[in-house]
DNA sequence: TCTGGGGTCCTAGACCTT
DNA sequence: TCTGAAGGTCTAGGACCC
């Protein structure tokens, strides 16, 4: 193991929350909740303002209204986070070219890679400038571990939130490690933490006294020698930049449980075409197609079919789907579908077939076409084509957890709460709320002082989604841009939406 | 109270091939 | 030809992470 602390961990302090904060001035210093708002969502992320009140992350959301009423719940934007995520990891890799994101608010950097620091003083001096270049780009606070592992890494950054550095100094691992709950450890959830609690075992020194037997005995021999391992400091996992997905999946929960066995059908191919938009947003194929199911007792199971090459069909996909299904028994009805594909490859059955075809052809001198599917696969009539331009891949958004029903009106805005809009009279604004024909809009902006609210009705021609503004002014010729805009001065150009067009001034039915 | 979504990795049994 | 061991693949489920 390297002995200086020259990996980085940085995680964003309660990213969603604080970026929705930063967003809309009314919340800061508020209690803000982002999750899913639906009978079942749970909460993705909660500000630290919340959670004073008990709110964390994975909470249903129905209990943290509970403990915290007066909260603001908002649906997560992802594409927002992304945005600003992209920010914060282009300046990790200004540092080093082994940055590992984790996800959108974490990522590993290996400063001895790239020379940006050899020993503590020199990675600590890195750490410090980046938190200042992290707050001055995106306005937001990120706390920073330096270690010689990246567990230790991890720890220390967990050590340091909010807004912090820590640094573990070589040789002072183990001694900071022991007396830490087991569930310190990565790879260590409930499930591993109750089993070692009934051995026993509940600090890190008690797992490295129990020994590497002891552990393999109790856990399994991969989990129990890594966990071994990690108790003893001991970490050599790499910074690794760049991985490849193995699988690709997209589920659903539904508000309420589904019996009827043709719905059911029905959302599993749904489900299906989804999935396979995602593969070919991706340019990839797979050859194993699986199932999932959670039934309404919460029980779960999947079920899954290897085809004999891999594919990116829609109708492959969507019929190994429906035979995987007619093995599962949905008495009782279902509350989650899931279809995912793995075993993934940059290349599908088909083309295989093809280059048989091609090769056949030229040895043949046979100018027929190659076979468009395999044997065992029966396209729809409505197939599109390979690597047509995808549906937008970027639905990790908030879960849909009811199909939205077909006589919805195409252009009838969905106002979510939080979702970013602007009034051709009021300018840019957020919506604080929606319900019975009306939805209310706090009319501030990143840069604006807390702004006003008022209420339209939901149909109102003079309001329209919109993208979401910088949350620090972008900086043009040395220009602010109307970051700092007033939030009754009207909409900035860069702010109006583009695909509708802006009616008359709205009829605004009340204001405070 | 009532538990999301998108992933990864591991284990274990069944089955097949060598 | 039969049998058993070993190893690979498929399948299902569990645990964990963010």
């Amino acid at each position: 193991m390297r002995r200086q602390p020259t990996i980085l961990h940085l995680d964003m302090d309660a990213f969603y929350a604080s970026a929705e904060q930063a967003s809309k001035p009314s919340l800061r210093g508020k209690a803000v909740v982002v999750g899913g708002l639906g009978p079942r969502g749970v909460v993705a992320t909660a500000s630290y303002e919340a959670r004073r009140f008990g709110v964390h992350s994975a909470m249903p959301m129905g209990q943290a209204r509970r403990l915290a009423p007066h909260a603001a719940y908002l649906v997560p934007r992802f594409r927002f986070y992304r945005a600003i995520s992209d920010q914060v990891m282009a300046l990790l890799r200004e540092l080093s070219p082994l940055v590992e994101p984790l996800s959108l608010d974490e990522a590993f950097v290996d400063l001895e890679a790239s020379g940006a620091a050899d020993d503590a003083a020199s990675a600590r001096a890195v750490g410090v400038r980046l938190r200042a270049e992290i707050r001055a780009v995106t306005g937001l606070t990120g706390s920073v571990g330096l270690a010689a592992s990246k567990m230790l890494a991890k720890i220390a950054s967990e050590q340091a939130k909010p807004d912090g550095l820590v640094l573990i100094e070589p040789g002072t691992e183990r001694g900071l490690l022991g007396p830490m709950p087991v569930r310190t450890l990565p790879g260590v959830g409930p499930a591993t933490g109750d089993h070692l609690r009934r051995a026993g075992i509940t600090t890190v020194a008690e797992i490295a006294e129990a020994g590497e037997d002891e552990l393999v005995r109790l856990l399994g021999r991969a989990h129990g020698t890594a966990l071994y391992a990690m108790a003893l400091a001991r970490d050599e996992r790499p910074v690794v930049a760049e991985r490849d997905a193995k699988s690709v999946s997209v589920e659903d929960t539904y508000d309420l449980d589904i019996h009827d066995r043709v719905r059911i059908r029905l959302e599993v191919q749904r489900l299906a075409d989804r999935c396979v938009a995602r593969l070919r947003a991706a340019a990839r194929s797979g050859r194993t197609v699986v199932l999932k199911v959670r039934r309404y007792d919460f029980s779960t199971l999947t079920r899954s079919e290897t085809l004999r090459g891999p594919t990116d069909d829609p109708g492959v996909v969507r019929e190994a789907a429906a035979r995987l299904l007619e093995s599962v028994d949905t008495t009782g009805g279902v509350r989650l579908l899931g279809v995912g594909v793995s075993g993934l490859a940059d290349f599908t059955q088909e083309d295989l077939f093809a280059q048989a075809a091609h090769a056949r052809s030229e040895a043949t001198g046979d100018t027929a076409g190659p076979l468009a599917h395999p044997p065992d696969a029966q396209p729809p009539p409505d197939q599109p084509p390979r690597h047509e331009a995808a549906p937008d891949a970027d639905d990790h958004g908030p879960a849909r957890t009811e199909p939205v029903p077909a006589e919805v009106p195409p252009d009838e805005p969905h106002w979510m709460a939080g979702s970013d809009v602007v009034h051709v009279e009021y300018g840019p604004g957020w919506v604080q709320g929606s319900g019975v024909g009306r939805v209310t809009v706090r009319f501030e902006t990143p840069g604006s002082p807390p702004g006003r609210v008022r209420t339209f009705r939901t149909g109102d021609p003079g309001l329209t989604p919109s993208e979401p503004l910088p949350l620090v002014p972008e900086r043009d010729g040395g220009e602010p841009d109307g970051g700092g805009q007033s939030p009754e001065s009207g909409p900035s150009p860069a702010s109006r939406p583009k695909s509708r067009s802006s009616g008359g001034g709205g009829a605004a039915v009340s204001s405070p």
